[in-house]
Parts: C-alpha cells; sequence; structure tokens
DNA sequence: CTGTAATTTCAGAATATACTGAAATTACAG
DNA sequence: CTGTAATTTCAGTATATTCTGAAATTACAG
C-alpha cells in the first residue's frame, strides 16, 4: 500500500481488508471497498492501483467482483473514457444490499437443496432422523428469507427505527401478542 | 468420502461443505458439522475419519475448530477413553450460538476499531469525511450488536415467535408507532 | 505406576486462491 | 473510420490454506 493515504484511512481500510477475508470477499477486495465507501469523491482503477499498491489487472477482477455484488456504482464524466466508481452514500443501503446478496448466494441455494432432500422417502430409521433435522434447518432459514426480504422493503429511515427497536425485543414480543394474539395464538 | 452414507445424507453433508467454505469455516469442517447435526447418536473422530474420508488429523484439527466455536458438545461413556461429540438438538440454539461468535469475531474487533479512529482529530477535509462515514458504520454495527445480544436472551420458542413475526415487520414499526411513538419521536 | 488406546501436534506435501504483467479487447473522441 | 486511452482476460507465478502421516503427548484402565 502506497500513496497518499492517511494512516487514520489506511489503518480503516486494512481493518475491512482482514474482515473482508473472514467473509466470502477476499481481502484486497475488501480494501478497495473500504477504500470507495471512505472517499468522498469516486476514484478510477488507476486511483486504487495507487492507494492500495496493487496492480491494475487485480483492481480491475475486483472491481469486477463488487459490481456482481451490487455494491458500486459506475460513472462516467463528460468527454473521458475512463470509469469512476463510488459506493452508496447511506451505508444502511450497504447493508440492505449485503444482506440481500447473501440471502441470494447463501440461503437460496441451501433451501433449494434441503428441498430437494425433503420430498425423498426416507431409507430408513437414520434418513428418517436426518430429514427431521434438515426440516427444521429449513424452517429457521425460510424465516430468516422472510425476514430479509422484508427488509428490502424498507427505506433507511425505517431500517434505523427497527434496529433501535432492538434493545427491546422483549417488549416487541409483548406488544405482538398483546395486540395480535389471541387470534391465531389462541390454540395456546 | 467413503462408507455406509447414504446418498441422501451425502447430499447433504457436501452441499453444507460448500457452503461452508463461503463462511470463514473450511470445506471439511462444514462436512463435519452437518454430519454432526445430522446424526442421532454422537460420534467419536474415527466414525468421522470413515464417514467423510479424510484423514484423523484433518479430523482432529476439525473438531478443535468446532470447539471454539462452542458448536459441539463433548461426551464421554463409562469406562472409555474415547471421545463423543455431538451438535445441539436444537437448531434454534446452534443458530443462537453461530450469531453470536459471529459478533464476537467480526463485529468486536470492527467496532474497537472503528472507535480508536474516531477520537483522533481529523487532520484534512478527507480525513473528516472518513470519519463521517465511519461514525455511521460504527453506529450500524453497534445497533446490529444489540439486536444479537437481545437474541441471545430469547430461548427457541421466543426466537421462533420472533422470526414468525418477520412477515409483518411494518405492522411491528406502526405498533412501535402507535403504543411508544410520541414520546421521543415528538421532535419530528 | 505401566501399557495402551486414544488425541494432538507439526513439518512437509498437496491444493486452492490471489496476484501480476503482457497481450487482447473495447470504447469512444476526434 | 482511426488512433489511442482505457479496460479485461488469462497463463503463469506467488502466496495462503488445507491436509496428511508420523511422532509426540495425553489419559486412564488395570
Amino acid at each position: 500500500m502506497s500513496a497518499k493515504l492517511t494512516p487514520m484511512i489506511q489503518s480503516c481500510i486494512l481493518h475491512f481488508g482482514e474482515m473482508g477475508s473472514r467473509w466470502g470477499i477476499n481481502r484486497t477486495v475488501g480494501q478497495m471497498y473500504a477504500l470507495l465507501v471512505l472517499s468522498k469523491e469516486p476514484l478510477c482503477a488507476d486511483d486504487m492501483t495507487e492507494a492500495l499498491g496493487i496492480s491494475r489487472s487485480n483492481v480491475s477482477m475486483g472491481l469486477k467482483e463488487l459490481m456482481s455484488w451490487e455494491l458500486v456504482r459506475l460513472q462516467h464524466r463528460q468527454g473521458e473514457r475512463k470509469e469512476f466508481y463510488s459506493a452508496p452514500g447511506d451505508v444502511w443501503d450497504i447493508a440492505k444490499t449485503l444482506i440481500e446478496q447473501r440471502r441470494k448466494r447463501e440461503m437460496d441455494p441451501t433451501l433449494t437443496t434441503l428441498r430437494n432432500l425433503l420430498i425423498e422417502t426416507p431409507a430408513n430409521a437414520d434418513e428418517e432422523y436426518a430429514q427431521q433435522r434438515m426440516r427444521e434447518m429449513h424452517e429457521l432459514i425460510e424465516m430468516l428469507t422472510l425476514w430479509t426480504q422484508e427488509i428490502q422493503r424498507l427505506d433507511s429511515a425505517q431500517l434505523g427505527k427497527l434496529l433501535k427497536l432492538g434493545n427491546s425485543i422483549g417488549k416487541v414480543l409483548d406488544m405482538k401478542d398483546r395486540l395480535l394474539g389471541g387470534k391465531k395464538d389462541a390454540t395456546k
């Protein structure tokens, strides 16, 4: 990593590089994204090459990756071929995109796999037990999927509200019981 | 992968192996965990060696990893040195553990890093802007942290209820506004 | 204690992933 | 169109991760 970046910004970029590599995303791509998020102005590939001290072709591949995650926006300037990239201005939007993409890449395929295995007839007691566990996993993942889809519908103000509600989940459940309970839950 | 496993169970194990490798966890460890979850009876290391067709030492390292995630329970049998491992019987417990561990490994260090960078005095306009983005990230991650901590307090029945609430987040927010709103939100 | 059946460790090999420079391709200003 | 400034691709290399077998260690039944 060379040029221009101040120690503060460097530290942040390095940290997100490390974190990135704990997700599917690799270190360099993590760094690239941190760089974009922290930059007020859109950057071109050469800017990133210089700031991170990596090869131009590596930047190109990284950008491709980020584009496939829909995490960056591509911009052009009047009368220039060069492409400039930027991250969404709102961190909530970024979070929403991450949630959505991870759902697509991790949950959807898993749901499909589980569903396919669950329609088979168990051949023995082991398979019967295994299917039971798979059913539970399927149920759980399906509910998480539902949540993530609902979240996509919220704008960042609402998302903020929802998250702030977090420190009182108990209260939310109480509310639900008071308001909606006694209808479907009358069974219990 | 050799012996005993039926095609159905194998498929599931292979799938979670692939998924595992998209998380921090590697393919083999993912397979090991799927195997444990799908097995009614606790398994010993040799069972896993045979079922997955990997070396004994690899199993040993994988188990160490799973132990560090607190995802497996260790059991002994009367008068036997051999150790047997099993996964929690409730998928919600597994999910809770995963959430908790990922918080510790990803969110906590990030919060620390961000906090340290935020107490510095910005040296120029770029740093000022960067700090603003860091502040937003910090706020978001802190709220997520709060949620994950609340979730730890719920038992699986409550967790199920909460998740089922997911398909009506809008309603939850409305409720909140009706019941609690007008106090702090009177500002708006 | 002792012997042994188990687990763990670890150096080196195998594999997978990430990175580079050079060549190919593309986009567009003129 | 054409020339060129840009991006992309890709084969080869570098790096990092995972896996193995052999040796060291550990736990405990007897």
